[in-house]
RNA sequence: GCGCCCAUAGCUCAGUUGGAUAGAGCAGCAGCCUUCUAAGCUGCUGGCCGCAGGUUCGAAUCCUGCUGGGCGCGCCA
């Protein structure tokens, strides 16, 4: 935000230098103390299509900088950077404007008036969520969460198929161990069953509370009632544990409606009609090669049921059709094969798959003393995201599967994770807004009201600056993160937004200070402290005022 | 064999879309509480940015080729 200050007058002064910019001029922060506030290398850009030296061009540029109140001074540095020194009261400036926001500190209109779509966790009801479908949770609601700080309106849906084989043998799973709590032994368990512990605890739930009405059912029958009430309680297990990480999904969209609406038929029809299918073996196939892909696939089994590529391809359509101008979809790294013949799929359609965007983080490895985790030390089976949830709390959990590049293998370090003090980096943050609060109230208690007219120019101290100049980025950090669907931009932002505030409250006594310092600093902390709520509610994590 | 992802401090990772002397957390060492939360702050130690070329004023970042690791490559999802 502070680049509003300075950036119409680069324009005219590199115009005037014979350099017509479009657009938004590039901004960077110096790192190095002495190199002023913003640098921008336009004139290191620019220079060879000009015919002259960078330091030259930049110089011309500087020169045709109007003196301002606002800024210090104008200088050229290095190969040809412009280096931009602002003076106190530009960060005056930007807590004022920063302080008007009230609760909208980070947000954003940039997506103000358009529509965004994601699919996210999207798990099929066989089983609890395990540990490792935590970061698709953490991920896919987080980028929904900054979209909507970005203005779109946003639908979070979760797909689901309840139909397939793998909801059949969820069914005869839990008929085996029924028939085995009934007393019929001799049932033998599926080969590809599930195994987990739920099996048996649904089974026996159903021993309990309908063991006549099952024993007078067919086989077929009960193998349905099983499955039904696999899919109630699976569900249900799935649902509690979103709720427990603050996760809501707008939308359940049951795959089977795209065959009872016909969409699957159409889809498979207009495939046809483009001359992209063909029968072979017994099998219909995609003729993913005439679109550029390395082999055909197979949409309809010989058996007659289609594999999962084809109602997949009717859904992404759908998606389209329903008329979202951002359609997301979040997979982790194994699922990385289907992306393309999905796309391809709908793109022979005539849609324009610009609108997608997929976002594929990679595997999860849990650590703990420096040695892998693969198994619940409880069960001694893959271990559950509830278990995972009850041992180090759903904030760390989020926070967790943000913190690093989606496209980075993310080690989910346990020992850290359970860790309730200082290393814990969710903590940090945390306690930054906690300490805010704690003064606030202080504040209160001594009759300090926050005046919001409150004469800044007597904050000038360097931490508090660094502050404000920190706090000053936000907007475009969140915009960025959006942009890019990087969830751990903001990790990292908020990071720096606590570390500056603890720098000034270490340096910078509020309470107590001579009233006008009192007042401008008191301001300052709350607009902190609404700053960083907002981050943390982008993360969907607590805003805790005590710790 | 083919496709995608990754490789940066002892460990886990950032690096603002190609910029200035590559940063943070943890671990290690040394300091700071009679005053607003020490779950904090300050300082020190720590680097062939996997290797080799290329592109240009300038590369951790872009291109090519290697090496090493992850995930895929089904009439499973």
């Amino acid at each position: 935000m502070m680049q509003r200050y300075i950036e119409a007058q680069l324009h005219r002064a590199a115009a005037a230098a014979g350099l017509e910019i479009d657009g938004p001029i590039p901004f960077g922060v110096p790192k190095q103390d002495g190199q002023g506030h913003l640098s921008t290398n336009i004139a290191m850009m620019h220079a060879k299509k000009l015919g002259k030296q960078p330091r030259v061009l930049a110089q011309e540029i500087v020169d045709g900088i109007e003196k301002s109140e606002l800024v210090e001074r104008v200088e050229v540095a290095g190969p040809g950077f412009i280096n931009v020194t602002f003076r106190d009261a530009v960060y005056h400036a930007m807590v004022k404007d920063l302080d008007g926001l009230g609760d909208h500190i980070g947000r954003s209109d940039a997506g103000a008036g358009r529509t965004m779509h994601i699919e996210y966790v999207s798990a099929n009801p066989t089983g609890p969520l395990h540990a490792g479908h935590g970061r698709n949770c953490a991920v896919g609601d987080t980028l929904a969460n900054l979209y909507a700080w970005c203005g779109y309106e946003v639908t979070r849906e979760y797909y689901f198929n309840n139909a397939g084989n793998q909801m059949n043998m969820l069914g005869r799973s839990i008929y085996v161990r029924l028939q085995h709590a009934l007393g019929n032994n001799d049932v033998p368990f599926p080969e590809d069953g599930y195994h987990g512990e739920y099996i048996a605890e649904i089974a026996t739930q159903i021993a309990r509370d309908h063991a006549d009405a099952v024993r007078e059912m067919s086989e077929e029958e009960a193998l349905a009632y099983c499955r039904k009430r696999g899919e109630e309680w699976c569900f249900a297990s799935i649902k509690r544990t979103l709720v427990a990480l603050n996760i809501h999904h707008d939308v359940y969209y049951n795959e089977d409606s795209l065959y009872t609406t016909g969409k699957v038929r159409d889809t498979i029809e207009d495939l046809r009609e483009r001359g992209l299918v063909y029968e072979k073996d017994g099998a219909t196939w995609f003729a993913l090669t005439q679109l550029g892909s390395q082999q055909d696939k197979v949409i309809v089994k010989s058996t007659g049921e289609p594999t999962y590529r084809l109602p997949d391809i009717a859904y992404h359509r759908d998606k389209l059709v329903r008329g979202f101008d951002v359609v997301i979809d979040v997979f982790g790294a194994d699922h990385i094969a289907t992306v393309p013949d999905v796309l391809a799929g709908v793109k022979a359609l005539g849609f324009d798959t610009e609108r997608f965007r997929v976002v594929i983080h990679q595997m999860v490895t849990f650590v703990e003393n420096g040695e892998i985790v693969k198994f619940s030390k409880r069960s001694g089976k893959s271990f559950t995201l509830d278990e995972l949830i009850e041992e180090v709390g759903a904030d760390v959990v989020r926070f967790f599967f943000i913190m690093r590049a989606v496209g980075t293998h993310l080690e989910f370090d346990l020992g850290l994770a359970k860790e309730e003090g200082d290393k814990n980096p969710v903590f940090y943050l945390q306690y930054a807004h906690a300490r805010i609060c704690s003064i606030l109230k202080k504040a209160e208690e001594k009759g300090l009201a926050i005046n919001h007219q409150s004469d800044l120019s007597v904050l000038v101290h360097p931490r508090e600056i660094e502050l404000i100049a920190q706090l000053s980025r936000m907007r475009a950090t969140v915009e960025r993160a959006c942009e890019n669907l990087e969830p751990h931009v903001i990790a990292e932002y908020l990071r720096d937004l606590a570390g500056a505030y603890h720098n000034f409250y270490h340096d910078c006594r509020i309470l107590g200070a001579e009233p006008a310092l009192e007042a401008a600093r008191l301001l300052l902390a709350d607009v902190t402290r609404r700053a960083m709520r907002n981050g943390l509610l982008i993360l969907g994590v607590t805003t805790p005022e005590r710790m």
